[in-house]
DNA sequence: TATGAATGAGAGTTCATTCAT
DNA sequence: TATGAATGAACTCTCATTCAT
């Protein structure tokens, strides 16, 4: 008898070989051996492979928006704070999590369109939270840039690559990421205040109770 | 003599069918009819999947590689127009070959380890194009960050990511993208004269003759 | 008490079933569905699901044999009213269980040989029910006919049929058919009488008691 | 090499295995098997199992239409001769191709709903062939019955009910079904003059030169 | 050059069935 | 009585690939 609760079980072998060998290129049968569970005890849990996809991608913007809002707040009134808050969280989710941030990455477009659905709500909404925060910073002349979009995905796509190439325990640290990328963030942003000794020392310290580890 | 050029044709339709459906949930009928070829056509000049793959990719780096290093030569002695007119090269390189550049982004990881050797040896040269650049502007003193592998691919991820969303004819053009990624990676470097009256429009002004469309 | 008697509703909902789909074509998932139980539900009841199709056919042709024989018994002493009232009775039984009918016909040879052994003897003994009568006509001259098999067989055909199209509710009514397919058995085996005027509403007329619907 | 042609050779495994277990109890392997071919290779050749089933099926009944005109056209002008031509046909055709017409009985109702729609048109002309010459009888006043399609769906139970229980070699011969059932259908529409000595056997001599034997 | 025919392996999925509770 | 969880075998169908022509 297993110890392990099969539904999340699965979740985690499906993630992994996804993660792995991608969505099309993982059998049913590589899951269940990674679950260590029979091939059709998948299909107890979840009609469809795409099924289990879909799942793991839900929970993972899920998670990520419900738990964004709330560093956001936790950050104070400065929207430099806020983005530099914000950008420290994501690096250390995509960090912590990067098997399911590898696979919402490259796994997405293979979702049918029937369950890209609600997955393309949740991108918007995921995405609107960095870019509502520069939104702000532009309008209150924090931020020099024309388009909040344009820089919000700029930034997105340098914290989003972490998944691509980031090893723990590899020559570059979290710590470090988290630093720099704060620092490219808010250069690349034109807040010049960055610069200034002392500041963005200042900022890696603000409160950032999440862990960033997601626990699905 | 062009009508049905197969092998080219091949290579073309493997690119196509690649990008929108990743290598493995590409099938080799797939490509046969976007090519408009019968399925053994296909082996005659490919001994297998996965070597079109890699030629595709390889052609794409070999491309690249070559190209850039002369543009980088045109741009004169100054780091910062070095790269200035590196991200302009890039940026006009993935918006003009959204399809190859998905290929290359998604389907790299889906070759076999011994295909993907020399592959490897060429995304570290493609890769190295970019860091020398920043690590010799760090040595003059131009840009002022602390490391050319952080900061260089911090640069390559905004720009690479173009081929994920970017889309001929959409809201957001490739000039717009131009101007802003030339911006966001001299201020993400520190390099502060960016922001000087005339500066960016002169920097969009150097002479690029390569129009970054390749031709495979 | 009747609310969810689980081996009866078992029974009834794999008798939809297999009429709906064939004994291949449905699953135990379907009958249980179906039968609104769960799947072990129904191995609680059925060791498996040939067995619920053995019960049911076995049970078909009991309650048949049972009863055909009685309304033979009522009919009287003349060969030709002894068939017409089975040809009668069976009209109703199939119009009135057209789903148990249709099983019977169309799954009967989906029993594996085991349990087809005592299915086969019923089946038997369900034609000789007419076979017999036919015969015993024959013999006392009343039906012109030579082969009590063949002709028997015959009419059973015409009436066996009815389950495979009849439809309650339809535009052509059991009493239709009770009347017309008299009149062609009558006249099929050779007994002219039937077409002089007011015998075939005397037939029609005779006592049967029996509705036709079986309970199971 | 096999000298079999791949296509029909199919097809006749197809329509045994079908005959033989049920279109839903038959397998794909099952029919490779019977064909002697590889799996993959019926792949080749029909799209799915509910397309070889479709053909099977539509061609039995083009066959059946386009040569039953044929023969009452050969009959004469006579309904009864036309009717006792047409039941001779159907017998032939029934007693020498069980196995297609097995089929076209029990899995007729398990071909999906977008396949049964030719289908269902030719089911409806395949019956009006008799229909139509019981009418023509009635309004001449060669048949006593009151409506052609209760009366002409009467006689098609029986001829059809042959591929159920018929088999070459056994007790009854494909000549005595001949014999007996133009006389059951004869007597059934209520023509008299088919107990007159000798009419049976001028009907009998009439000429059909179809030999009823299908070459799919 | 190019194709039609064929194949073994493996894909996702469903099956009837079992068993501990 | 009834169920949730699980399984091995089998299902239809697609895969990359081969080969004779």
């Amino acid at each position: 008898m297993r110890a392990t609760n099969g539904r999340a079980e699965i979740l985690r072998a499906a993630r992994d070989t996804f993660a792995r060998k991608g969505f099309d290129g993982a059998s049913i049968r590589d899951i269940a051996q990674e679950a260590g569970l029979s091939l059709s005890a998948l299909y107890y849990y979840f009609p469809s492979k795409q099924d289990a996809l879909h799942e793991l991608i839900k929970n993972a913007y899920t998670w990520f928006i419900e738990h964004a809002s709330g560093v956001i707040r936790d950050a104070g009134e400065s929207h430099a704070d806020q983005l530099a808050t914000l950008v420290r969280f994501v690096v250390r989710y995509r960090t912590q999590n990067t098997l399911i941030s590898r696979v919402v990455l490259q796994d997405t477009a293979r979702l049918d369109p029937e369950r890209y659905e609600d997955i393309h709500e949740l991108q918007r909404a995921s995405r609107a939270v960095i870019y509502d925060v520069v939104a702000a910073g532009m309008e209150s002349g924090t931020f020099r840039v024309e388009n909040s979009e344009i820089s919000g995905r700029a930034i997105l796509a340098v914290v989003n690559a972490i998944s691509l190439w980031y090893r723990a325990g590899g020559p570059i640290t979290a710590e470090t990421l988290e630093r720099e990328y704060v620092l490219y963030a808010l250069r690349l942003l034109g807040w010049e205040r960055i610069d200034e000794p002392g500041e963005l020392d200042r900022m890696l310290g603000l409160p950032l109770t999440e862990s960033g580890e997601a626990d699905f």
